[in-house]
DNA sequence: AATATTACTTGCATTATGCAAGTTATTTTG
DNA sequence: CAAAATAACTTGCATAATGCAAGTAATATT
């Protein structure tokens, strides 16, 4: 039984994230500076828990993303990108970039307009605070319909 | 009812494309110059007829593919990338870097190293392909696991 | 006129997703 | 230090999406 549905890159990467919840969760990763199980569940798009655990299962699987165990509260669990996932970071820009420009987003696009005349030193930073494992988030929520009461 | 899970461009952008398969027929109309149902089906993934026509139809209510009558043959549609779909090109592209540098692919790394290494031009020629209706494919299929008899 | 091609639909089995509730292992609180 | 709270999941079940095989309608070709 061959492993992929075709030797194409681009389709072989979709078997990995090619789904609705997975590159956000990457994007929590990335740019939000989150790193539990509860933070990813209240980000604000709603997935389900079993679902959840199902994507970090599966991200895990394939080197996307790495655990380790808070060193200061046993019960929780700190997922973080490999360096596979990190350099997922022009995906995940790219995909902000056109989201924002061609979808009504609560994005700024001056904002964003910024950050694509300017791809290098954003990925750059991104990657820093990665590497240095500076927890200050990169891009905000920008509201969700489960924000009601929320603070 | 809100219409979308959040105000987050990607996560927007995920809700028209973020599947298994919308991308793969992205990257056909991109790179590969194929216009036709028939010729998607035969893309060497194996998508399902009936698959195929829900994500065209999708893809075509959220603006990113249009429709025209093919003149010469009256049972052919074919298929088009809008302005707004030839923008996903930059997320295309990072998706085949991405892909060749961390998985095991049919592609051939230097040459995408290349490809990465001069992301502006390759971009350029994409969408200068694109607007000139030029048909040659940028890429080649990369084999798949239902090519066995092809041609 | 008969056969082939193209772009689909339809029916049905399998799989994935969404939702609510429950579980276990730690903290935290009174 | 016992009780309540929290974190990270699981489980069960209903609903929706996907995959597969077969069928159909409108051209085109032989």
């Amino acid at each position: 039984m061959p492993k992929h549905r075709s030797g194409c890159p681009v389709s072989i990467s979709l078997e990995s994230f090619g789904d609705r919840w997975s590159l956000l969760i990457i994007r929590d990763l990335m740019v939000r500076g989150y790193r539990t199980f509860k933070e990813f569940q209240q980000s604000g798009e709603g997935i389900a828990t079993n679902i959840l655990a199902d994507r970090l299962k599966k991200l895990q699987a394939v080197g996307i993303i790495t655990t380790e165990a808070d060193p200061a509260d046993g019960r929780k669990l700190n997922y973080r990108l490999t360096e596979k996932g990190i350099d997922l970071a022009p995906v995940i820009l790219e995909l902000l970039i056109w989201g924002t420009r061609h979808e009504d987003t609560g994005a700024p696009c001056a904002v964003i307009d910024e950050m694509a005349k300017n791809r290098e030193a954003v990925l750059k930073e991104v990657r820093r605070r990665w590497r240095e494992r500076d927890p200050r988030p990169f891009l905000p929520r920008f509201g969700s319909k489960n924000d009601v009461g929320r603070r």
